[in-house]
DNA sequence: CTGAAAGCGCTTACAG
DNA sequence: CTGAAAGCGCTTACAG
């Protein structure tokens, strides 16, 4: 069936596509029948829909987009809108693997990704809005909550579909997925507290997102709690600021005996500088890490983390968008309430961590594991 | 202006979206008069077109993609599709750069990006071919060459602008950008055998990659060229492939004195092998890479690396491919010719990558740029 | 330089 | 369960 190939590749429509209506006259009913049975609703018949079908796929038939979105349907594109450095995106697995997860979830179910990289969070809000006023997305996901985050109000505005990651906290209305990050920093507190360490010290990225103020003030609480000292520096997500506040803490009067990074590069960046100093990480000093990427699982001495895997915290993300797209669709009869906020909805889901103990604070965990056999050896990426 | 606020999120259309016809009627002309304004072409006069775009703006009129992609514009999208494991997109610096770039030109435009994970090459082809029967997309950029790559032919049977990032040499008759990759291999077996190695290893990555096999085929002739010793593995990409190989070329009779690694990633994995077993990196052996990542200029030693800005490389990939679509555009006059390989369109542009010596393969370069003033400061990253 | 009309491909009520 | 029609918001020839 060489004929049905596109042989004016540059001549736009002009009776050359196929369209429903070929379909329709080959079938013998009329367009509105196949729109129905293409698209799965009741309205003809088990018999008429089967050969629709199969018409519709002897004659290559590709629903037009833009002809669906214009009648009303969803677009079946999610958006994401990212205010961060253009290099950040390569070097943060988890990142990668959080998209990898939102993309496969959103494929299965025929949506794409639309993903835009902004220089300000203004510029975010701004492309947001846009989009759902051109329709060119049913929802969006907010990544890199801040602690003060403008989208939030101007997304309860819009009311459209958004999902939130990251909290809990300081996501309005809007409903949300995130990791326990309170919880995770008591994981690592304790463990550290348990093998005996009294001075902690905490060398944190960028204080304006909510994970990461979670986190310090989890961090607090808990060496309060446990009775141990704990000293919070915050050096930016870079290695360069991880390497000073390193270099600033063992020149201290009483250098912390364990050091907890927020990602793997500020890990690695520290244990470098630790190691040049003449410290023996694991065996002088204690170093953890709120990511466990291969990184972390690659260095020697291995690195303990606090993870959940990305991948699945992307398919979190994206199933429970895709509810709220649902929720939002056609189907919903017109008395809806006003608000998404409803309780119900704003319901956030949340991912508990993990602790992966390994030799930057237990040597022997390296020892039990020297064949390779890393417990956390899944795709397992986390924060 | 409150009140030109969506009132009825639910609410489809149904009269409240400002459309053409609004503007056609503040302003007293017809909608075609707004079509042809606001899309700044010829056929109304500048006084008629600065009174409609000014209202256009008061009635905060935005253009319906889908009414335009319908009415047979284009759409504002390029597509890439990637048959990588989704971990990789996060641990690859060289991508995240790559993206990067590639939305900086497009934003600049009003152009999307749209990109897909699929998990074979053949997905990868039916997706790009959907893509264009759906309209969705007016062109795509083709990573990840492959030496027998089957995206190149169906592409060129579309007849749809597609650029290919990879080369030279089989991307047959579609435009391409790339890397000079044998040149980087010059520069790096030069180096090394200036230095006085006598025996070189590669170790590297996928073979099925074009710029793998390049490498490959350059390395061997520089290396006969230069009268000396080099000896190739392929590992694949991961660290643990690295490793071995690393460990395997140890063992051997007459080791290297000097390791070439596909990616930063497997040159620390190698480097850390060879630390663990006595050598010192820079100073009793060589080590160098094709990446110029971060973690090239974090590691200590430092790692000789020769690249180019992955972020440029980006810019200039969708620039081309505006051109391309540009070219393939409704300006076009019909009598293009039929095949889009035409000589002058297939030209290829190159990118060259730079050499820069660091502490891995000269302990001198460390010492000199001991202050931290590193050449290769920049965003580069490079492949 | 401007107006009136047709058409892009689909979906959605509304009648039968 | 099926048919006929209107409409989504824009662009593009084609007349004036």
């Amino acid at each position: 069936m060489t004929t049905s190939r596109q042989d004016r590749p540059r001549g736009r429509g002009r009776g050359q596509r196929v369209t429903i209506v070929d379909i329709a006259e080959r079938a013998g009913v009329t367009a509105a029948a196949v729109s129905l049975a293409v698209n799965g609703r009741p309205g003809v018949s088990d018999a008429t829909r089967t050969r629709i079908l199969s018409i519709a796929r002897e004659l290559e038939w590709e629903p037009s987009p833009a002809a669906r979105a214009l009648a009303g349907a969803p677009v079946l594109t999610a958006g994401m809108v990212l205010a961060r450095p253009a290099e950040q995106l390569g070097s943060d697995a988890f990142f990668g693997a959080f998209v990898a997860g939102l993309q496969e979830v959103l494929s299965a179910r025929d949506y794409s990704l639309q993903m835009k990289i902004v220089d300000s969070p203004d510029a975010e809000v701004e492309t947001t809005r846009r989009w759902f006023a051109q329709r060119k997305v049913d929802g969006v996901v907010v990544v890199d909550l801040r602690v003060d985050d403008p989208r939030i109000p101007a997304l309860e505005d819009l009311g459209q579909p958004a999902l939130v990651v990251g909290g809990p906290g300081h996501h309005g209305a809007l409903p949300a997925v995130y990791v326990d990050d309170a919880h995770a920093t008591r994981l690592l507190v304790d463990h550290l507290a348990d093998r005996g360490h009294r001075r902690l010290a905490r060398v944190a990225g960028d204080a304006e997102l909510l994970h990461i103020a979670l986190r310090d003030r989890a961090f607090r609480e808990r060496c309060t709690a446990r009775a141990v000292t704990g000293t919070l520096d915050h050096a930016g997500f870079g290695t360069r600021g991880a390497e000073a506040v390193t270099a600033e803490l063992l020149a201290r009067r009483e250098p912390p005996s364990a050091l907890l990074f927020d990602t793997d590069e500020m890990a690695l960046a520290g244990a470098r500088v630790l190691q040049e100093a003449g410290w023996r990480v694991g065996e002088d000093i204690a170093v953890a890490s709120y990511e466990d990427s291969p990184l972390a699982r690659t260095h020697r001495p291995r690195i303990t983390a606090v993870g959940r895997s990305a991948v699945e915290y992307g398919r979190l993300a994206a199933t429970r968008l895709l509810e709220l797209i649902g929720e939002g669709g056609r189907h919903v009869p017109a008395g809806t309430p006003e608000h998404p906020g409803s309780p119900a909805e704003v319901e956030a889901r949340v991912i508990e961590p993990e602790l992966v103990v390994r030799g930057s604070t237990d040597p022997a965990a390296d020892r039990a594991t020297a064949a390779g056999t890393d417990p956390a050896h899944h795709e397992a990426l986390a924060r």
